[in-house]
DNA sequence: AATAAATTTAGAACGATTCTAATAAAACTT
DNA sequence: AAGTTTTATTAGAATCGTTCTAAATTTATT
């Protein structure tokens, strides 16, 4: 059976995070997880959710969101002042954002090479280093 | 007198952006331009403001950074969800970004290479790269 | 089944930013 | 320089995304 193999692999995946799988966060790791890379934001998937029938308050989504983030399930992107996106995958990678439509598309990493970074205070390090590369566009579906 | 001579160049900078010289929006220059290349948030700037006697309106502080941006004077920097810092330096550049203090520092353009980008839609072009490099200073506290 | 622990929830609270509409200042006309 | 028009400033309300609170519910443990 596929739909119950995927339910598992969800199940796996939120108790794996150190997480009890309640119904809200497995329904939002399978909106989240079942199909290809998302960029998606907290309003975006509480709507989404609801709109499926799975009803989550939107503390839930922010909680549950922040908690997949800790657990390296996803990836916070900093792109527009005032709104986070989420993002599913969490490989080495980087952004393409559509400033018209707010859209993100992935980056391969190689596309880009960091030469010689200043030197960081004692103890510095670095935890992550994002590249934005912003479009404007005439027309950005393709 | 020297101090004739800078309160010029503002009003000329003021002017020169299609903007008529206020007594706010030359004051908030003064602290902008007058010293090195700042990183400052609205809040900031307009406590900075006030300390200094400077009475402004956070309103106007909002209304005059953004129309400085507009005008090429300032680049508006998006580090941090929920904060919006903005950047004296609209030279190309990018940023180290503490985490822990909030502190930004500059970084030469010439420390990164961009290699092959991904093919961008039909008449979309690229406004910005913006890399931040962000770094975690466990250094200190320890 | 009872108890303990963790989770969800609605709604209040929050911080940053934008809006409103009234007042004030700057530029233009005469 | 007075009057008129245009633009800017303001205080405070409103809004947005997000976080907090404390009570109710669910999940895990005994």
């Amino acid at each position: 059976m596929r739909q119950a193999a995927v339910a598992n692999d969800i199940t796996e995946l939120v108790r794996t995070a150190g997480l009890r799988p309640t119904r809200q966060r497995l329904s939002l790791a399978g909106l989240l997880f079942s199909g290809g890379g998302r960029h998606i934001t907290a309003e975006q998937l509480h709507a989404e959710s609801l709109g499926k029938g799975f009803s989550v308050s939107l503390a839930t989504v922010y909680n549950t969101l922040h908690q997949f983030v800790t657990a390296g399930l996803l990836r916070e992107l900093v792109v527009d002042s005032g709104r986070s996106y989420f993002d599913t995958n969490v490989s080495l990678h980087h952004h393409l954002f559509f400033e018209d439509s707010g859209e993100l598309r992935d980056v391969s990493d190689n596309s880009v090479v960091i030469g010689d970074l200043p030197a960081l205070p004692e103890g510095a390090s670095v935890s992550r280093i994002d590249i934005i590369i912003r479009v404007k566009s005439g027309g950005s579906a393709d």
